[in-house]
RNA sequence: GCGGGAAUAGCUCAGUUGGUAGAGCAUCAGCUUCCCAAGCUGAGGGCCGCGGGUUCGAGUCCCGUUUCCCGCUCCA
């Protein structure tokens, strides 16, 4: 396993991630995507696209960021997207309160206390406003458990929505949200697609977007940032068959990450401990980080919570008529949603290597491999010129501006012919062709394979289909 | 948010008790080169993260700040 700061520094110096507003200091947990880095990012969603939405029964769709801000008291966020905080004095602690309360209720039924227990687990029910919170620990005497003090702060509320203002006059009645989970926009466009696709349950629908949540602590280069993309399905099902489907789609989108290119030891499935509000089954996608298991993809079981709840909030029905079996129902919802962005870091850390291997003089040295399937790398193939003289700049430029209609290209004439094959090494291109003093002759090339550096001699007019057919 | 570390060329880093900003690699131009980087010649590139202070003079000392990394905390 290589250090993160080793894959950021590859990131920054071949043009894969800057970080956002550098020249003025940088913006905290904020990332820009380069020149290669955007190719990467396009080619997973192209990938993903394609995986989740080239079926029958799932379309797809592009929501606005913005929405009504009724959608969010409707999917909980107004009222449980928020952390009550409380700072202890003495020890600079940071808890939240409602954790903190509850790990003394845990305290006191260790104690058999378990009528104060009851009692205070009534009063954290009732608990809404932050000084509800802060009552609640001075009334029960709750101490810091780092400084043993109760020398706290208020209690404060830290809303992980972005909030901003529609229209000229800032006022409580303009206040939009940028959007903190994409599946809002798949919910409330739920009957829309329905009306107009003449699908029928089970069925899905898919959004690749932007969402924003502001995190107290960036982390881990882009695993927590403020800024994000996503890759969602939410697959409608009839209730009682979210099980199976469940089962489905988590066997589904672990071949994706396998089919590219992922190792298994890297990965993991992790069942939540702790259901949230919406779900009943749960389970994440985890891959090994330099620093760690983490979360890039949840499946989840999120029964009729969201499309009810719309229907509540809006009073529009969000029902399914089943006209054969004469039945109606608002449907259970199955949701995999992956992180574009944790997942192209995924991508990029279970790609890199650092080869050792021997050179014509007998010495040992460093190849550095970033071993991107092709469907991924940002450059599929490089074109070169085994020298820059007799006629084979003119050739290889020729089959360059060919390959270049169907797949990113690169063509290089600089510097030894090694050197441009490590160069591309380095940036993950798959394929490597080289027009030498034959080809001149007999109209073939050289194709070199990034991770064997197995060369193969094939016609120059069958290289894209020698390409294309080790693409997919 | 707390604690620790770091910030000098695109990258990796050096820079003496405070005294004109350096190396290797990379990049660019040319030469050489018929297959796996580190051959030859030359060139460009830095307000030393940013802002103050001390000083005749600060990359170096002091204060603040921003950003990144590690560990806590947090992650509906």
């Amino acid at each position: 396993m290589y250090k993160l700061e080793t894959i950021i520094s590859l990131a920054k110096r071949r043009g894969f991630i800057f970080q956002s507003s550098e020249i003025y200091g940088g913006l905290n947990g904020c990332w820009d995507f380069g020149p290669l880095g955007v190719e990467l990012l396009k080619n997973i969603k192209e990938s993903w696209w394609k995986e989740m939405t080239f079926r029958t029964d799932v379309e797809g769709v592009d929501a606005a960021i913005l929405m009504h801000p009724r959608t969010w008291d409707a999917s909980g966020h107004t009222s449980k997207f928020s952390d009550p905080m409380i700072d202890n004095k003495t020890s600079k602690a940071r808890h939240r309160a409602d954790t903190l309360i509850e790990e003394f209720i845990a305290k006191l039924r260790k104690k058999k206390k378990t009528n104060k227990a009851d009692e205070l687990e009534a009063d954290l029910a009732k608990a809404e406003k932050p000084s509800d919170y802060y009552d609640i620990i001075m009334k029960w005497e709750i101490k810091d458990p780092v400084s043993g003090t109760m020398e706290w702060t208020e209690v404060r509320n830290f809303n992980l929505m972005f909030k901003t203002f529609v229209g000229p006059v800032e006022d409580t009645g303009s206040t939009v949200y940028l959007r903190p989970e994409s599946a809002q926009g798949i919910f409330v466009n739920f009957k829309n697609v329905l009306d107009t696709t003449r699908q029928k349950i089970p069925f899905g629908i898919a959004q690749i977007g932007k969402a924003f949540r502001n995190e107290i602590n960036t982390k881990n280069f882009l695993f927590r940032t403020r800024e994000f993309e996503q890759m969602e399905m939410q697959y409608f099902v009839k209730p009682g068959e979210e099980k199976e489907w469940f089962e489905y789609w988590k066997e589904k989108r672990w071949n994706w990450y396998i089919s590219l290119g992922m190792n298994e030891e890297n990965l993991k499935f992790k069942d939540h401990d702790k259901l949230a509000h919406y779900a009943n089954m749960a389970t994440d996608i985890e891959f090994r980080f330099p620093f760690g298991f983490g979360e890039i993809e949840g499946i989840h079981s999120r029964t009729d919570y969201d499309l009810s709840a719309h229907q509540e909030f809006s009073g529009k029905k969000m029902e399914y008529v089943d006209t054969v079996n004469k039945e109606r129902y608002v449907p259970y919802v199955v949701e995999t949603s992956g992180g574009v962005t944790r997942s192209l870091m995924a991508f990029l850390c279970s790609a890199y290597e650092e080869e050792e291997v021997v050179n014509d003089k007998g010495k040992s040295e460093k190849r550095t491999v970033m071993h991107f399937h092709p469907q991924l790398a940002p450059i599929t193939v490089a074109v070169f010129p085994l020298v820059n003289k007799d006629g084979m700049p003119e050739k290889a430029m020729e089959l360059f501006q060919g390959l270049q209609k169907y797949f990113k290209a690169q063509y290089d004439t600089s510097g030894a012919i090694g050197r441009r094959y490590r160069r591309q090494d380095e940036i993950g291109t798959p394929f490597c062709i080289t027009i030498d003093g034959q080809t001149l002759e007999d109209n073939t090339v050289t194709i070199r394979e990034r991770d064997s550096m197995q060369q193969e001699r094939v016609n120059i007019d069958s290289v894209r289909n020698y390409i294309q057919d080790r693409m997919y």
